[in-house]
DNA sequence: CTTATTTCCGTACTCATGTACGGAGTCAAG
DNA sequence: CTTGACTCCGTACATGAGTACGGAAATAAG
């Protein structure tokens, strides 16, 4: 199958997004993925776009964003009410900028752990939890 | 109750830390969080630093942190096995950095969306697409 | 054409992370 | 010393995010 017509099948859409089909039409249960009409009688096709779509729901899951965040920021990118999407944007962005803040935190704690180890004997512990702390 | 004799209550820890009484006892059971051993025939009494341990389990998860993995960056910190410890905390690292670079991308194209809000129409979507595609 | 893979679709199961509940025991205020 | 709130503990229920399954149709390979 694959590529013989013109448009990649779902398997090849879920083996080029390293996920399994399930996922892929879980996703399209969830609109987080547009399910290309089929045509009467064949199976659907996909296109390289559907894959990367794939990619980033991983990728911002990956960074803490539920599946509704991610609909959300999608859904951001469309274009239309503009206003909406300004505002959820920039409720999004102060989201993403407290996420940065307490990962450089964990970077520089971990960043010490490894740095440090083995010579910091005695000191009762914690840079990583301490780091965290503060909200 | 609260603080008649030394120590805080299972309820104030909760509180403090902003979560639910059963969360501080399921993160018990997950071993996240040490049980102080009940005097016979009275509640058990918290400290401070539990407050802070449970914090810490939350600021870890917002950023994508599983439970588990919470549970392994905790163990990299109580000093002894050090090599392991080293080797998990340079998985980590390089998974926290990975993690940074893809929220300042996402961080960038939504400044951008922000910033061009209602003035981009007509360039068919996806910068927020588009940044996360690679990896 | 036959056979092996895939797709399709619905439904059911899984696993992680909690939340809720209920009854018995503690505690502290009146 | 009673009353109301809180703790303790086990078990059950909930939600998010998939995964598995099974039978029918479509497709690919021999």
């Amino acid at each position: 199958m694959e590529r013989e017509q013109n448009g990649l099948t779902i398997g090849a859409v879920a083996k080029a997004a390293g996920v399994n089909v399930e996922t892929v039409r879980f996703y399209q249960r969830r609109a987080l993925l547009p399910e290309p009409d089929k045509p009467y009688g064949r199976i659907r096709r996909y296109e390289a776009k559907d894959v990367a779509r794939v990619r980033f729901v991983k990728a911002a899951q990956r960074l803490g964003f539920s599946l509704d965040e991610v609909a959300g920021l999608l859904r951001l990118d469309d274009g239309t009410h503009c206003d909406e999407a300004r505002k959820l944007a920039e409720a999004k962005l102060a989201d993403v900028r407290q996420k940065l803040k307490d990962l450089r935190r964990i970077e520089s704690a971990l960043a010490g752990l490894v740095r440090d180890c083995c010579t910091r004997r005695g000191k009762l512990s914690c840079p990583l939890i301490a780091t965290l702390q503060r909200q």
